[in-house]
RNA sequence: GGGGAGGUUCCCGAGUGGCCAAAGGGGGCAGACUGUAAAUCUGUUGCGAUACGCUUCGGAGGUUCGAAUCCUCCCCUCCCCA
């Protein structure tokens, strides 16, 4: 292994972005050990496997990882398939439903290929928590359970609001902070990253390490990127959440679709602009000569450019401006074959039939409120229909963004 | 185990026999405007081809011409006491 960057210069790289070290000093004593006996430090963190695809806030943290990696370090990549069936309580207002086993692997497999494009393969391993978890038998888990108590449990900021509050919250929910800190142990990490919602559960890491007879881990946790609505975390089940396999269309007009003060945060968490640059947008944005909206599209265009290779971002701003800014059509729209049809074709049965919308009701209040149409016209009867006559070819809009061609073939 | 309060549409929350497919807010969707799928404003938001019908207010029965509303049993949640 080649040497390690000393201390100090790890340290500035580390910090930057963090929210918080904990504590920071026994960082640096790690990192100097780590110099010194030339080991790596094992730095954790743990995804639940609880939806299929990863977005960018996951890639706040993957990227903090891949510092490490950079560094010299060695990341340990846990796959949560045993705690996803609990389901993380942390920043919840309801208990989550169980995930069944084939859900979570399914999961983590596509976790696993996603992860990839951020993360250097060659250092990182990948562990799955039902590897130590599912053998445990009762007296185990026990054991595990006396390690914490009930007053320390409800000290958390979540648990209290929502015991204050009248709402449930399950036994099964106070066992998720302790299988959590139990990787730890079995682990061995030096350092877990985690969001700041994760404060708590990587906290009794340290604690069920100090009683295991293990250095606690020391504790790094990173500011959350809010979703697109700019106010709650981004997550999947909020429908807020940019997935990073999302076509790079999509990836920018979700970006663009941000609210303007929610901007800042996102060029500090997501963007990949060197300091100097970073620095001057910031001072933009804070001084408001500009108009938000340059800064929005450079922010979209460089998110767009990280996952989807340099210059797509361009493309998908001229996509953009054509349909949105000039209320085009877009070059490539999916095409789809229908067979043909002896009687006119309603259009609203069709909305519906194709998915465009989710009922008929909807599809026909989509028509009345003038968000449908067909090759360019604007539908604003209920009842009107198409011919779906061999070889007939048409243009469907729904709303804004939502385009389809329909053939019609015998 | 005893006592009390509750479970309403995607979410929060009003509604105590017909005027209830159910107020209001949030969210979603659409339109207008714009600087963007920001912000703002307007409309809309169970299903079915309009009138009309159908399904919905934790579940199952019942009373009634008529039930989210009344009765019975059951399930679930919260609070207090043990």
């Amino acid at each position: 292994m080649s040497s390690m960057l000393p201390v100090d210069q790890q340290m500035r790289l580390l910090e930057r972005g963090v929210e918080e070290i904990l504590p920071k000093d026994e960082l640096e004593t790690k990192l100097a050990k780590a110099i010194e006996t030339q080991t790596p430090l094992r730095i954790k963190e743990g995804f639940d496997a609880s939806a299929p695809d990863l977005h960018l806030g996951h890639c706040v943290q993957l990227r903090k990882l891949r510092q490490f990696q950079d560094l010299g370090h060695q990341v340990l990549f846990l796959i949560g398939d045993f705690t996803a069936m609990i389901g993380d309580p942390s920043g919840k207002s309801a208990t989550r439903p169980m995930l069944t086993r084939e859900q979570v692997l399914e999961n983590a497999e596509s976790y696993r290929k996603q992860v990839f494009k951020v993360l250097d393969p060659d250092k990182i391993e990948v562990l799955f928590n039902s590897e130590w978890c599912l053998p445990m038998t009762s007296v185990d888990v026990l054991q595990l359970s006396s390690q914490y108590t009930v007053a320390r449990m409800i000290e958390r900021d979540d648990f209290q609001k929502r015991y204050r509050g009248g709402q449930p919250i399950s036994l099964q929910e106070f066992l998720y902070p302790l299988f959590q800190g139990y990787d730890s142990v079995q682990m061995k990490a030096d350092v877990e990253l985690g969001g700041t919602d994760q404060k708590f559960n990587l906290l009794v890491g340290r604690e069920l390490q100090r009683v295991a007879g293990q250095r606690p881990q020391t504790v790094m946790t990173l500011p959350l990127l809010p979703g697109t609505d700019g106010v709650e975390k981004m997550s999947k089940s909020l429908g807020n959440a940019i997935g990073i396999t999302e076509p790079p269309s999509e990836m920018f007009g979700k970006v663009m679709s941000i609210p303007d003060d929610a901007m800042a945060r996102w060029f500090e968490l997501v963007s990949d602009l060197d300091t100097a640059a970073y620095d001057q947008v910031i001072q933009d944005i804070e001084a408001q000569q500009t108009n938000p909206s340059v800064h929005k599209r450079r922010l979209a265009a460089n998110v767009v450019d990280q996952f989807h290779g340099p210059g797509e971002g361009a493309k998908a701003e001229v996509a953009f401006d054509k349909i949105f800014v000039k209320g085009g059509e877009p070059d490539e729209v999916e095409c789809q074959v229908l067979p043909v049809a002896e009687e006119p074709v309603w259009i609203v049965g069709l909305l519906a039939d194709l998915k465009l919308a989710p009922s008929r009701g909807e599809a026909r209040r989509l028509i009345q409120q003038g968000g449908v149409a067909v090759e360019g016209e604007r539908v604003t009867d209920v009842s009107a229909t198409i011919a779906g006559v061999d070889g007939s070819r048409y243009r469907l809009k729904v709303g804004k963004r939502r385009f389809l061609d329909i053939e019609f073939r015998a």
